[in-house]
DNA sequence: AACGAGATTGAAACATGTTCTAATCGTGGC
DNA sequence: GCCACGATTAGAACATGTTTCAATCTCGTT
């Protein structure tokens, strides 16, 4: 394969002379990315099988070992996308907030727009489900990380933009209270997304109960 | 499989003779036992990774092929050891039903029991989640037979040991609610297990985020 | 009792995740 | 400018799920 181009690591970035000491990492980085992007390229044509380590190693132009020393396993691959995806959903969901003007609307809101950046590439999304699922010790970390991030979302959603009268009216008892149906509510959601992943139920299917629970919790 | 067997239906007890119609089928099922049983055991010892389908072909006395004459993946047998297990879960149940006065002292309990099968072979319970999330197309229909089988227990949980009068009383809304509900508190509870299952929160963990859930829903 | 269709077997083959190794490269320190 | 050391590479090697195949066996039928 033609990963001996050498002239890649000649690149001399952006037109910035970098550090020294900074060279290598900056080069590590770049493969990293690489590797990232490779794969979730493959997984959206072909989703967690469609993953093949090889392949990933000679699209993003490294050796296979070299993607073994940065990451522990394919599902930790997926899971390190997992989480730069959701990082993107925050940077939306701060430029355009949870709309409605009650917590069940909002967080409806939240959700669909979750669910669509899971099945806007259905083979994707099953390809990240299965590697939460799959994960052993060496990936918790990346799944915390992961539902940390969605709660976080969540709990953002049921509170509206008003974030600091809302914090100040609600006590702690009410923080926690969101904290759990936040907590509740991302479990539906992604027991609901494994159902639709494993074939049980139809897309349409994921968003449905996750507001029927919601409505469940919420309404009164 | 080969659906050659005709008579299958006609499966002698346990120690009367066998109808000569039967043997080829009872020969079968007793093939599906030992492969069953094998899988069980390696997985309680090794969890998913420990059930090396060679080893179960070995210790079950078949062949690796007759082996995936009988079960499409290696998914597709810890499921079927799943119904099997939740067979005995209903049965266990209907001698002794969830019991409690309100509806979320007895869905508290269905849980607590429920997880206690699944946590008291930590291993075994890694393994089935994992088939659960890792299935396909072809495990589907198992995935969704267990769904089935526990979202009728959550409802008789909900319901109390009176189903007829209950029944009566509830009009049709009341049922579809009490349907809702059940199937929420059912992903609620496999999410959780998942999450206990990829190392991100303890064993005690499963049950609170279902009494939390449920508590959510039912308290009022 | 012989026959034949289908089931089973034992073994090899294949695919792919993961690990290992010797050779080479790139970089900071001299 | 050169060296030593860690990173990288190409590729082999290993483990295990899955498939395939020819030979054999089983059992109902004749």
């Amino acid at each position: 394969m033609g990963a001996r181009t050498r002239s890649e690591a000649a690149a001399g970035g952006a037109g910035l002379p970098e550090l020294p000491g900074a060279r290598l990492a900056a080069n590590q980085l770049r493969r990293m990315r690489r590797v990232v992007d490779a794969a979730v390229r493959l997984a959206e044509k072909g989703g967690f099988e469609g993953v093949r380590l090889r392949d990933v190693a000679e699209h993003s132009g490294v050796a296979l070992g070299t993607l073994y020393k940065y990451f522990h396993s394919k599902e930790d691959i997926l899971l390190f996308a997992l989480n730069e995806e959701l990082e993107r959903v925050e940077q939306a969901l701060a430029e355009r907030p949870a709309s409605g003007r009650t917590p069940l609307a909002r967080v409806t809101d939240f959700f669909r727009r979750a669910t669509e950046a899971f099945l806007g590439n259905p083979q994707l999304g099953r390809a990240v489900l299965r590697a939460m699922a799959g994960g052993d010790a060496e990936t918790a970390v990346r799944i915390a990380g992961a539902q940390l991030r969605v709660a976080r979302l969540v709990v953002a959603a049921l509170h509206g933009e008003t974030p600091d009268l809302a914090a100040a009216r609600e006590a702690e008892l009410g923080d926690e209270r969101e904290r759990r149906i936040a907590l509740t509510l991302q479990y539906v959601w992604f027991a609901a997304l494994v159902g639709w992943s494993v074939g049980i139920h139809p897309e349409s299917a994921v968003i449905h109960h996750v507001r029927t629970a919601a409505e469940l919790i919420l309404k009164r």
